[in-house]
DNA sequence: CATGAATGAGTATTCATTCAT
DNA sequence: CATGAATGAATACTCATTCAT
């Protein structure tokens, strides 16, 4: 479904290649509108205005407004895991595995802008089904494995997991919607500087 | 924040002033479902059926569901603002003025789950009026000043302030939401433990 | 809910006495629509504007269409055995009550003839509810008690219950709905004459 | 009633004409859903589906989701008609006419009782067009003249024809109906039985 | 010819808001 | 003041119909 990967179908010359794919499209006007006015603040109306199809077309995708939020969430995380954990230097040291890991994040941050933001909302539960819920917890459950071991070896302070995944995801979320709502850009030194802040926090 | 102006009614003494007043009724039962559906998923006729109130009698109170949004964001803002500014020790040393300022967020989040969670939701752009979004300036403006005057000490890392206001309330946050999450409950000395975690973040 | 029972209250003169009761209204515009175009074929909005209330307005009162259509379908029903089963001669030869049975069946189809078209209709299957359909068991198991008894007494022929209500019944509707479409009137001599036929179809 | 005009296709041998037409398949598909459903509550899609055809092949048989029911409709009558008219005994004595009519009527609701179920339906006035409408008045034509010149004879009551027709044919089908809603099975010696009943309630 | 993806008008239903009582 | 019945615009979703392939 990414539409990345289709190949380039070699389409009559007068087809404006812009959009071919109407699911990517409407995930696309979906995504752009659940981060400006919420799930339940978003029609499927507006979705289908956007994404410049019939309201209809919207349910030979998508079984319901909520299968549409799911699929743009896994859509998402999805996205998400895979940058983080591509090629993810599992045996470097931690202080590595953190640097790598921040730096993927803040890549993620900025190459999707949208996909982050729409993860950062918080009206999720009211509509997430149980495979999304999986997703997330599998998600967390790497977190916590990551810590744990790390832990282990001796180089993160010893506090709850939840603990230390929470300051660590917390400082990250919290620095972006700050620069974001102060409309301060962050620079690439900024984040190293993050980096070194957030790593002080959790190190033994 | 409430209908200051409204005479105080005489109340006959014996009734317990356990929910004397409408208005906070209302407020009270639009911020449990504010935070259980999100703002757009919740209905008039509920906030009135749990304020035990008629419909029509919200808007005796609030021009309008979004002047009730609005209202509540403010009456929560203010009342965090007021917990952590009241006899705030301004002239502690920065060390001391952060573990004050962490333990006062601490305690509010504690006694006002609610109103916390309200105002972790990222929903509100969708509604909130530029008063509101004036109190919430004023709190950056705050929080930059401290920074800023802190920096000036020598005590705080050499950063711009969204960057490390960001790191420590987003770490709050993740705290608080990482936890519930997981279905942790933080001790007291997970508190203590994660207080100082985040000051080594921002230190010098 | 029954508009006739309902004393007449006493208004303000201004207000003209048209069609005090919303719900009775409402049923009244669902029946005629219903005859005319069928359950499925009749949209609520319909309703509502025959009914000369907002859309929104028929939800106060009914759950749903479905439930509309079931407590149409109950009403007619109800108001048809009422009609039928007061003071009826029980204890009459079986011809009296044979010609009781006609004559006041006749009376409830001139009197309310849209109630009667309405019964008629075969669509309800798709929607009646349990209740609905215990009551049209009910006035079946009426019918089959008063054959099966009068042929005990050796009036009426000896063939099972279903085939004799099968004639008479369906006698008197398609009568009816012959009449109709034929755009023939039928007489009060009709109806006795008519009477008289079926009687001779299912005595001794 | 059908395609008359298209060429006949020339089928491979070998095929099972189980059906070879579309529009049979389509006709047929419908008349099953019509009579499950209603018109109005089946839909054009659906008809594809049990039809094994795409739904705009459909459009190519029919002009309209009306034109197909019409087409039903008429195709459902005639096919009655020749069923009863077929070597009609117009020369036998009314009695052995009215037994024939009888038992033909009989034999079609056996053979066909889809069809029978779908012609019963009360939600046709909605879409039949003006030839079904003259299809339907050709019908009662015949049972008027069948009716009028066996009184002529002195066969028959004299009672207006629509009075005898109403008879006859509603309890034709109420019997029908009654006994299918009963979960009756009526057997040959009933069908005999009936027919007599009916026989006495319009003999003169 | 046959298809089924696409469409947008139409459906049942909900809800913010008003207003007569 | 307080109410809640009434409203109609708005919502999620369906479906008859079209048309590019």
């Amino acid at each position: 479904m990414s539409p990345a990967t289709r190949p380039l179908r070699l389409e009559r010359a007068k087809a404006p290649p812009v959009q071919t794919d109407k699911a990517a499209a409407i995930l696309n006007a979906a995504l752009s509108l659940f981060v400006e006015r919420g799930f339940h603040g978003t029609s499927i109306p507006e979705v289908a205005a956007r994404a410049a199809v019939g309201a209809g077309t919207i349910y030979r995708y998508f079984e319901s407004k909520e299968a549409l939020g799911n699929a743009l969430y896994r859509k998402c995380k999805e996205g998400l895991l895979a940058l983080v954990l591509t090629d993810f230097p599992f045996h470097a040291s931690t202080r590595d595995q953190f640097a790598a890991l921040w730096q993927r994040m803040g890549t993620w941050a900025k190459g999707a802008p949208l996909a982050f933001a729409f993860l950062e909302l918080h009206s999720h539960d009211s509509y997430l089904d149980e495979e999304s819920r999986a997703l997330e917890r599998r998600i967390v459950q790497f977190g916590v494995g990551f810590i744990e071991s790390a832990q282990a070896r001796g180089d993160l302070r010893t506090a709850p997991a939840p603990i230390l995944i929470g300051i660590v995801l917390g400082a990250f979320l919290g620095l972006q919607s700050r620069t974001r709502q102060c409309g301060y850009q962050a620079t690439a030194a900024d984040w190293t500087l993050a980096e070194q802040c957030v790593w002080e926090a959790i190190r033994i």
